[in-house]
DNA sequence: GGGTGCCTAACTGTTGACAATTAAGTCCGA
DNA sequence: TCGGACTTAATTGTCAACAGTTAGGCACCC
């Protein structure tokens, strides 16, 4: 019963560019990657449309595994469908951005108070080091879009850590809508040069299993969060608005 | 540039409620919403593989619609796909069922304290109070899949009612999820007569604003469900496994 | 001049056929 | 008898063409 080596002829079909490292995934998956890394870095920004048709010519395939990627990322929060319209990249007004943090409150609220439950362990240990180490990193060089990954890596770490399969998938979905919501104010990250330290903070209370601390220091975390995406996306969104208008006239 | 706009048309389609409910449905909306019906409802068992042809058949359709359907209903974990096998209806396991529980109970916690910090609606009252005579009368007439569906209802509403969309839309995954387990062990409610009177007393603590309370029997609650549906999960899942096994041999 | 209704263009929704993959069954040889 | 490669049936993955819907523009009528 043991993995036998299916080594059989593996039909190189590579082609000279097309696919970068593309392995057994099935087609569909590799296009739902690729757009959703497009969305999230801001290729695509909130409130375009995605056409079926441009999208599958510029990844070679047809609109099938288009389609099939787009619905998973609808489920994802990346898109929104309206039917016989299209698919929309959601443009996250000042409530959705306040449910968006109170249900990443909760989730992780959740996710912690089980993590100092079961203790941490070296291996989680590492990998909010090694977090806090790219963000310091990026905020040195001032690359603000590297500072968001970091910034949602080291949450996302935080509850993956917890072991919650469902918890996981869950924030999945928030921490793509976050990324969202940060990439119209990314640029004013350098406001908030706070951000490392906040983060070690956390990182400490968690590491002492220091609950009541750890709950404060996340709703201050996040609060200040909050704050900061609502005030830089009032006019924000009002702009890309019209962008989108512009591009689309 | 002239913003002058009469709004004419557009208060008059607003204001009125002349939205007809003919709303157009696609296609692969209602062939979803089958597909989830039945596999709530037990017609498609856990572990069986909802072969596409065969549905497509069955609904007058294509492939298209159903494996559209499809990929919606993994994202609420209703199916689990294994690339080019199949589309699985989930076997719950023990850790999986435990998972499940610590999940609802982390959304439900949150939207409880958040439905008592805001104050409960008379409309949320008249609601809860439907879904507890549903229960009761399903309960009379042991209608065990009917107490299910009211139990079910019952938490969905609370958390609606906290008013967050992404927590609702959190929690509708893992209630879908939770009528999988329960499915199995329907017909083992009426070893639990309790189940009115608990959810009676969630009901009142949740009215009376008591928080402690409240999260403290919410925490009592799902252990109980969560013992029952292990304890009675136990045979069952090798039992369907099983059962699969004949069906598909 | 303003409003109304058709009309067209572009897009999504749907379909049936084709290709690729998997797993099980079978046959052969040691 | 056992192991392994081949064959084969069934199912999913992908594709290109067709059909239906929406929204905006244009001419026409009042």
């Amino acid at each position: 019963m043991s993995d036998s080596i299916t080594a059989k002829g593996r039909t190189m079909a590579a082609k000279e560019s097309g696919t970068p490292k593309v392995r057994k995934r099935t087609l569909s998956s590799v296009v739902t990657s690729q757009m959703r890394q497009r969305i999230v870095d801001g290729t695509f920004p909130p409130g375009s449309q995605l056409n079926e048709v441009e999208l599958a010519r510029r990844f070679a395939t047809s609109r099938g595994p288009v389609r099939e990627g787009m619905q998973r990322l609808v489920q994802e929060g990346l898109l929104v469908s309206e039917p016989h319209r299209g698919m929309f990249v959601p443009l996250l007004d000042e409530s959705d951005i306040a449910d968006l943090y109170y249900a990443r409150a909760a989730v992780e609220r959740a996710a912690m108070l089980r993590l100092v439950d079961q203790g941490v362990t070296a291996a989680t240990v590492a990998n909010l080091e090694q977090a806090l180490g790219e963000m310091a990193a990026a905020i040195e060089r001032e690359d603000w879009g590297a500072v968001a990954t970091s910034d949602l890596r080291f949450h996302e770490l935080i509850v993956d850590a917890s072991g919650s399969p469902r918890l996981s998938r869950m924030y999945a979905a928030l921490a793509g809508e976050s990324r969202l919501a940060i990439n119209i104010l990314v640029g004013s990250y350098d406001g908030r040069t706070d951000y490392l330290e906040e983060h070690a903070k956390i990182f400490e209370l968690l590491v002492a299993g220091n609950r009541s601390g750890l709950l404060g220091e996340l709703s201050r975390h996040l609060q200040t969060g909050q704050d900061t995406a609502t005030k830089n996306s009032r006019g924000a969104v009002a702009d890309s608005a019209a962008a989108v208008r512009d591009t689309t006239t």
